[in-house]
DNA sequence: CTCAATACTGACATAATTGTCAATATATTC
DNA sequence: GAATATATTGACAATTATGTCAGTATTGAG
């Protein structure tokens, strides 16, 4: 209860001023459509969790780096689980377009290795992975649509590619399983190396450029499985 | 602003009652050693992280999990964050140890990749790898203990014992950087795939049986590796 | 120009969570 | 058995988060 002061303080403050039209010139108010608003909101969002961590995502920081009041969030997203969810959905497009489209590369056939570095330089990206991880994390991977079906339809492309291979070079089809895993370890290995890798390399005494070599030295393992495969 | 109430709501409620003296609960305290509740403390944190992720550390939830009032950790901990150091403290205490006598276990000394497996095992435990990516994403990965160079030690201990099978068989010093790379790999590997594992295996029709026969073939391609450079 | 639609805001309500404190119960010591 | 130390608690304070609401400013249509 305790409907306590309902009352407006009303627009009625410096009134009085000789100046009669337009009593109120402090205004300026942005307004953008609300696929802009949207689009900005996620952006702020995204970047804060990347930054801070599952903690950062809080509605007023959000609306400080963009630039409006909080309740404008929640006007377009109806509550803090909507933008979450949003943000989810949002993300879940972009790896997929991003992995599909690295996978999809030109007609060169042959250098799956070479797409297969692509994957892991998509799923490595610090803020994806971080996104990523704390959806899996939360409990909320499935939360922006419910088909999230992205492995096999980069397995099939992988598969696709190395089954035209072999069939030019007159070889045995490879195993499925065998790609499949090439891409679960690609994915862990890409997803880990962006939450654990600075620490294990700096706790290695790694440099930046020893990660590098690390992703090279990577890729030349997965080029020697598939020689051996073929 | 908000001048809120600084004074207390008092009789307002209850009124009636006798509320002058204290009254008297006389329910049976269980008091347990500073110790023991520290550690029954500590794994109610650690099991509502595994279960429920960053969001599921709520004092009160811990608290009832364990059977006492909040206050109590507090008084355990000093504060949240002395809770959160305390858990990764320990973490990092008991990752190392399983990491080191993973990799210490009998005289096999040839078998580096079924040591490797070890280590996987011990990284890929779902609990551990959520506690630990939690931290990263929030920043606080050396907020236990400063000296955490678990790294250097297991890829000592594994290249010590690369070297040792390598002087009896005769061959060339393996390069440390290789097994650098190795544990790298594996390690994060392991822990991507604690934590998107069973999205990825889901995602790609593959039961409990196939992330099983994942992590065999992922120990069979470092055997491969390792084979090679010998 | 007028009007309707709606992006946006400030002030406030509500809820959840950490932290404080005085009191209380229990184990241990002398 | 009394004294002491401290683990534990309930009640409350303080802070911070999300959510609500009525009103305002801006855009676009007629």
């Amino acid at each position: 209860m305790s409907s306590v002061a309902k009352n407006r303080p009303k627009a009625a403050e410096t009134a009085g001023k000789s100046g009669e039209i337009t009593p109120r010139p402090a205004a300026k108010r942005v307004r953008r459509t609300a696929e802009e608003a949207r689009r900005l909101i996620l952006d702020a969002a995204e970047e804060r969790l990347a930054r801070q961590g599952p903690e950062g995502l809080r509605l007023q920081d959000i609306a400080r780096d963009v630039g409006i009041s909080h309740p404008a969030i929640l006007h377009h997203f109806e509550s803090r689980e909507g933008l979450v969810r949003a943000l989810i959905g949002r993300a879940n497009r972009q790896l997929r377009d991003t992995l599909l489209s690295a996978l999809d590369g030109g007609g060169k056939g042959g250098d799956t290795a070479y797409h297969i570095g692509h994957v892991f330089e998509a799923l490595s990206d610090r803020g994806t992975a971080r996104l990523f991880s704390w959806m899996l994390l939360t409990g909320r991977a499935n939360a922006g649509q419910p088909d999230n079906n992205v492995m096999g339809e980069i397995v099939d492309a992988i598969q696709a590619r190395r089954e035209e291979h072999s069939r030019q070079s007159g070889q045995a089809a490879p195993d499925r399983e065998d790609t499949l895993f090439i891409a679960m370890l690609t994915a862990s290995a890409a997803f880990g190396e962006a939450i654990i890798g600075r620490q294990l390399a700096e706790s290695a005494g790694l440099d930046q450029d020893g990660l590098k070599r690390f992703r090279l030295w990577f890729a030349q393992l997965v080029n020697d499985h598939l020689d051996d495969k073929k």
